[in-house]
DNA sequence: GAGCACTGC
């Protein structure tokens, strides 16, 4: 700890603090910086007056860094120094040093905007640009103007955007502290390899034949990719003669890998024998891997994006930023110099890629952040104008207050309603917490309770697909409840409300195939909706999972029309001749029900009219992901609503106020469906699936 | 009848 290069700087960083608000510091891997700079802080008298908190993107990293930072400091932790995360708060009241994630305390700044407890805020790894870090860092942008004399703001950050987060805080200084990282030494190709497996699977080889004793870490995009790199590796070593270079192993390294299998690259290599590890996106910040000598780096990751003209979400592979190259090359140099091979000419790497990765402000929908902000109640209260470090688009800012609008989170004119206040207190999507009020209402929370908590837990659910699982997961998914052919929500609640029976059992998420982990996840979300529901209505509700009775069918329509509402935002109908759907939004898409959904066909092959989605995915196709049946009454509403949207109005421009404005959402009864001022193809289209419905119903 | 980078409240 002695020779941490941070300490050095003592003097000159306290100096600066000192007479600065806001002061950006740039650290580099080992520099010391996430557990010294509070240390130096805490000595210096600044917690005194408060505390000092320090965020991280990350749950492990927050108790990790604590967890050492106690030590140091010989304390007991969760005492003078602890940690906040979600699910776990280990401060009290003597806590001087408080590590937390950013969207904890993004959290904490909703009940108290000013943060009133802490004196000093660092913004820690804010080069990661995560969604909250970016929001955080606009809102201490604010606070430092109301709480100029009392707050202290530290933003660590990475070399290359060092100089615009300065310029972002009115040019503050920008100090610069060295890392303890040995050098790497960096190898480009002369040409972009035609296929990026085979070349680091060549240069692979190279090295295990050339090089001397060092680890191998291969950055790929996916899953795929990675198994097939391992067997092609594993044959290819197999082939070398017979002691013509020392043993290695391969091991395979992401994030859908059971624990057991990950932890297995934290564990020494045998003597004499090379590691090669093949890895995703994780290695770069999340795992660190000791060892690591040699890094091939084809410069690809696959990154999800939200369109928000289509609202689809679709999952890319795209070149790397240049941040993010030093990053993997700097994995090499840890324990002592490495090398770092770049399948990728130095030219393209010059001339193409970007500086910094493209923030995740920039490929999310916005929906959530922006009621977060709104019930924030800012004195301007223009979302379009709010001073982001990056600004998202203007199409997705208003993208995300038609869908506010349509939920009745916010009214025409782009106010928050005190429903929407609500909503914002949830962690959750803005159409699940507005499930939850509706829910509430309809007496069905409990369910709605479940269906969040496992939305929220979905993809942590099932687990890996390689081959050898898939075909037990084909045979569990028989065992499992199929929704009653209500949908994929409705699946969801049952199978939590058999593990509700099971009392909670793991060997049940064994026997059929669920993830243990992702179960309990599931569980403690729940609970923690349910807290802050009873918080929100101040009485007490009930909100115990089904205790075993049957479910009737009028607890699941309660339930289904709760989704209506909340989800009216991600409506869906469907085409007169065949299975196919259109969205009913702005732009209408044609989009198909995923083949992973439990919904069937009925006796006719028909699917039904109306469906809510989760979410709209584009991989091969267009699809819908988790579908919900809805009745047609529920939906009318909805589309009246749909009619009134102004986007000028709600974005607080000056667009023209509309002919129709009332708010009212009218309940129309079955019988009497009237609908104005659409156009005659879609009324046409409404009336024959109106006929269709009542006929339907008639047979019944 | 298709396919899941990584985080996080």
């Amino acid at each position: 700890m002695e020779n941490l290069p941070i300490l050095q700087f003592e003097e000159k960083i306290m100096e600066t603090v000192e007479h600065n608000p806001v002061v950006v510091i740039i650290g580099e891997t080992g520099s010391g910086k996430s557990t010294q700079l509070s240390q130096i802080l805490h000595r210096r008298g600044y917690t005194n007056s408060g505390i000092v908190g320090v965020t991280q993107p990350r749950r492990v990293a927050a108790v990790s860094v604590a967890r050492r930072v106690s030590q140091e400091l010989g304390v007991r932790l969760g005492e003078e120094v602890g940690y906040a995360i979600r699910f776990e708060d280990r401060t009290s009241e003597r806590t001087k040093i408080k590590y937390l994630t950013d969207g904890v305390l993004l959290r904490e700044s909703l009940s108290d905007p000013e943060l009133n407890q802490y004196s000093v805020i660092i913004l820690d790894e804010a080069h990661e640009r995560s969604l909250n870090t970016d929001i955080l860092l606009g809102l201490m942008k604010r606070l430092i103007k109301e709480r100029a004399s009392n707050l202290k703001v530290l933003i660590t950050s990475a070399t290359l955007d060092g100089e615009k987060v300065s310029k972002f805080f009115s040019d503050c200084p920008i100090l610069t502290v060295p890392g303890k990282l040995y050098p790497v030494e960096i190898f480009y190709s002369k040409e972009r390899p035609t296929s990026y497996l085979e070349s680091s699977l060549k240069t692979a080889i190279d090295i295990h034949i050339r090089e001397p004793e060092g680890d191998v870490l291969i950055f790929m995009t996916g899953q795929d990719d990675i198994e097939k790199l391992v067997s092609k590796l594993e044959d290819q070593i197999r082939s070398l003669e017979e002691g013509s270079c020392m043993d290695a192993i391969v091991l395979p390294l992401h994030g859908s890998l059971p624990p057991e299998m990950q932890v297995r690259v934290f564990s020494s290599p045998p003597p004499n024998c090379r590691r090669f590890i093949v890895a995703t996106n994780i290695a770069e910040t999340s795992l660190t891997v000791d060892g690591v000598v040699y890094v091939i780096d084809a410069g690809y990751v696959k990154q999800r994006q939200y369109n928000p003209s289509t609202g689809m979400y679709s999952l890319d592979v795209v070149q790397i930023s240049k941040v993010q190259a030093n990053q993997r090359a700097g994995r090499a140099g840890r324990t002592r110099p490495g090398k770092c091979y770049r399948l990728y000419p130095s030219r393209v790497y010059q001339d193409e890629f970007h500086d910094v990765t493209v923030p995740e402000i920039q490929r999310s929908s916005l929906a959530g952040s922006v009621l977060y902000l709104k019930s924030m109640d800012l004195p301007d209260i223009d979302i379009l104008k709010f001073d982001f470090l990056d600004k998202p688009s203007s199409e997705s800012l208003e993208d995300a207050l038609k869908q506010l609008y349509l939920i009745d989170a916010i009214d025409e004119n782009g106010s928050i309603l005190s429903i929407g206040r609500k909503m914002a207190e949830l962690p959750l999507e803005p159409s699940l917490s507005r499930t939850l009020m509706e829910a509430n209402e309809y007496g069905c929370l409990s369910q709605a309770l479940t269906v969040a908590a496992m939305l929220s837990a979905e993809t942590t659910l099932l687990p890996g697909r390689s081959r050898s699982t898939e075909k037990k997961r084909k045979h569990t998914a028989l065992e499992l409840p199929d929704g009653s052919n209500w949908g994929d929500h409705i699946q969801l609640l049952q199978i939590y409300e058999l593990w509700d029976q099971a009392d909670y059992d793991i060997n049940w998420c064994k026997d059929h195939k669920l993830q243990v982990r992702g179960m309990k996840f599931v569980r403690d979300v729940r609970r923690q909706l349910s807290q802050i529901m009873q918080k929100i209505a101040k009485e007490s509700l009930d909100v115990r999972p089904n205790d075993g009775r049957k479910e009737s069918q009028q607890d699941y329509k309660n339930l289904r029309k709760a989704l209506c509402v909340g989800y009216a935002n991600q409506l869906a109908e469907r085409m007169i001749h065949h299975n196919g759907y259109r969205t009913l939004g702005f732009k209408p898409q044609l989009v198909q029900v995923h083949p992973s959904s439990v919904l069937k066909t009925d006796d006719e092959g028909k699917l039904p009219i109306y469906v809510v989605y989760h979410e709209l995915v584009a991989t091969t196709r267009p699809y819908m992901r988790n579908v919900c049946v809805e009745e047609m009454r529920w939906v009318m509403p909805i589309l009246k609503k749909l009619e009134k949207l102004n986007v000028n109005k709600l974005s607080g421009g000056s667009g023209h106020i509309g002919e129709d404005t009332e708010s009212e959402i009218l309940d129309l009864p079955e019988k009497e469906i009237t609908v104005t001022g659409v156009p005659d193809d879609r009324e046409s289209r409404i009336q024959a699936a109106r006929d269709r419905f009542l006929a339907r119903k008639a047979k019944k």
